[in-house]
RNA sequence: GGCGGGGUAGCUCAGUGGUUAGAGCAAUCGCUUCAUAAGCGAUGGGUCGCCGGUUCAAACCCGGCCCCCGCUACCA
């Protein structure tokens, strides 16, 4: 256990002001790969995920509704987890920053920063509209009017205090050439690089006066902590930060943070820059994902368009939503999402492909051979793709796993795996071969089931129920909790004679996927 | 306005100088019938954004233009 590598990851904490939509559990989806397939490789998997609730916009939003903003953001929270539970995110903690250690814990941080000298008292100017209490940026305005009051702001200031982030932007540029996969992708490092270069950056206001809802600052209780400061240190609240040294050892710095491609800036350039001010280390890396549209369209509550995951999870099931988004959108892009895309990609790879397979294969054994390979003890199967070298084929759907081309890791199991088993199938029809050689048949059946194992091993990240079926349908020797992508690179001969373990209705398996439309 | 990415088959994309431009899906046809009306095979389908240039040869290199996306500035 103590010579465990640990892999810590976090995603964006999400703002509680509306149910999730399909374009953030993408993320969720997506860095749910990544952590299942680092635990299958025996990392100590550390993954994080929460909301950001100390905003003023929570505190709103509450009012409207007749809610203590505590009980609105303990709702909401509970209503974001359920849908993570129902797409299978296997997080280990979800931190909400309301929460009474997360708060204590980003004071104790803040102090320090305070204590180190990156802090200093100034004012803040800018345009304040009486009406909403707040400050409006030049974007937000309507003819210089505030949108919602309509009418015109004036110029004021206040007392706030200021983060020295301005003294950071050469350690940056310098930490960005000294770890050049830091920020992921390769496009999202070249805005950040160029914006610091040519544009530098500025000290940046993280306090906010008289709002009572949020984080009071310790060396000036009149202030709360401005969100995005807040937010950000939930990354280390939540593996102990400020109270639990050990445990923050172990796991800090972060491996990953998966993150939108529109918060970037926050990640690579401010957040760095706060924990060196407070004496930490930076994160390792930074994965800025793309977006999903929606039937290409941009995802917006103003668009009238979202999608609620469970609607989509209600049509087929868990596993075949994150296989659609993992398969169709590049994580590191954009992708899109439709309905009939939707429909086609499951029934077409899923259902056809996989499913079948998976079907045809359990149903010829236990028809033939009563779900026994007799006499296959001690045998290694032989290889059923032409030419495919499988271990160089398993080294390259891990590189896909680990740089998050998801997309590229299905395409490849499909395409270069699945479809070809078939065809071995197809070529060799041990449902012909049976009548005059039934020991033929048997074999090129014993090879084909080991294309199930294989590719239900690789698919585990992904697809972990189905995967799990498939893998346990038959008595495979290693038991499923143990497998790691190696076992999928070798074909070994078992220790007794491989048989048909599922439960079958009529010499039939249940689909694993049942075709839609 | 600046910087960056992109515009290739109905859809999603691969392809960075060299034979008739590829894949998957979708469509059409055939074979098969072990299987989830699934499987396998074949076919159709593209002026490779537009114009010009370099070259024996350009989707690929160069110049100009149009359009889309991202980051960012300025003006209002």
């Amino acid at each position: 256990m103590a010579d465990k590598p640990r892999w810590f990851q976090t995603t964006a904490i999400d703002y509680p002001n509306s149910r999730p939509h399909i374009g953030t559990a993408f993320e969720k989806v997506g860095a749910d790969v990544q952590a299942r397939y680092r635990r299958m490789e025996g990392y100590d998997v550390f993954f994080l995920m929460g909301n950001d609730e100390n905003t003023v916009k929570v505190s709103k939003r509450a009012a409207e509704l007749g809610l203590d903003p505590q009980a609105y953001c303990d709702d909401m929270a509970r209503q974001f987890r359920e849908v993570w539970d129902a797409l299978d995110i296997s997080y280990d903690t979800f931190v909400q920053t309301s929460g009474e250690r997360h708060k204590q814990c980003a004071r104790t941080f803040i102090q320090k920063v305070y204590d180190n000298g990156y802090i200093y008292k100034g004012s803040y100017e800018g345009l304040y509209c009486d009406g909403c209490e707040a400050f409006k940026t030049e974007k937000e305005l309507e003819n210089g009017n505030c949108p919602i009051h309509k009418r015109p702001v004036v110029r004021r200031s206040e007392p706030c205090h200021f983060f020295k982030l301005s003294a950071f932007g050469d350690r940056l540029l310098a930490f960005y050439e000294e770890n050049p996969d830091f920020i992921q992708p390769e496009s999202r490092k070249n805005e950040i690089v160029s914006l610091i270069k040519n544009d530098g950056l500025l000290d940046v206001n993280i306090t906010r006066r008289g709002e009572a809802w949020g984080i009071p600052v310790p060396f000036d209780p009149e202030f709360t902590i401005w969100v995005w400061f807040d937010a950000l240190l939930t990354y280390i609240t939540g593996i102990g930060y400020g109270d639990d040294r050990a445990t923050f050892d172990r796991y800090w710095p972060a491996d990953t943070h998966f993150i939108g491609k529109d918060i970037t800036r926050f990640h690579c350039a401010l957040w760095p820059a706060m924990l060196w001010a407070a004496g930490e280390q930076p994160p390792r890396k930074v994965f800025g994902h793309g977006f999903v549209n929606n039937n290409g369209e941009k995802i917006g509550k103003t668009m009238g368009n979202v999608v609620d995951p469970v609607e989509i999870i209600a049509r087929s099931n868990s596993d075949a939503y994150r296989y659609y988004f993992m398969r169709e959108c590049p994580f590191p892009s954009d992708g899109d999402y439709s309905g009939q895309r939707y429909e086609e990609v499951y029934n077409s790879e899923l259902a056809n492909n996989l499913g079948n397979l998976f079907s045809r294969e359990m149903t010829i054994t236990y028809k033939n051979f009563g779900g026994v390979f007799a006499g296959t003890a001690g045998k290694t199967p032989e290889p059923v793709v032409p030419g495919l070298d499988l271990r160089a084929f398993v080294e390259t759907v891990r590189g896909h796993v680990e740089g998050c081309r998801y997309n590229l890791v299905l395409q490849e199991i499909v395409q270069n795996f699945l479809t070809p088993t078939n065809q071995y199938l197809e070529s060799n029809a041990p449902w012909k071969l049976v009548k005059t050689d039934p020991e033929a048949a048997r074999r090129v059946l014993f090879n084909a089931v080991q294309s199930l194992r294989v590719a239900s091993i690789l698919l585990k990240p992904f697809i972990p129920r189905s995967a799990e079926a498939i893998y346990t349908s038959f008595n495979f020797p290693k038991p499923w909790a143990e497998v790691k992508y190696a076992d999928a690179a070798e074909l070994a001969p078992q220790p007794d004679d491989l048989r048909v373990t599922a439960e079958l209705i009529d010499g039939k398996p249940k689909p694993l996927f049942p075709r839609i439309g």
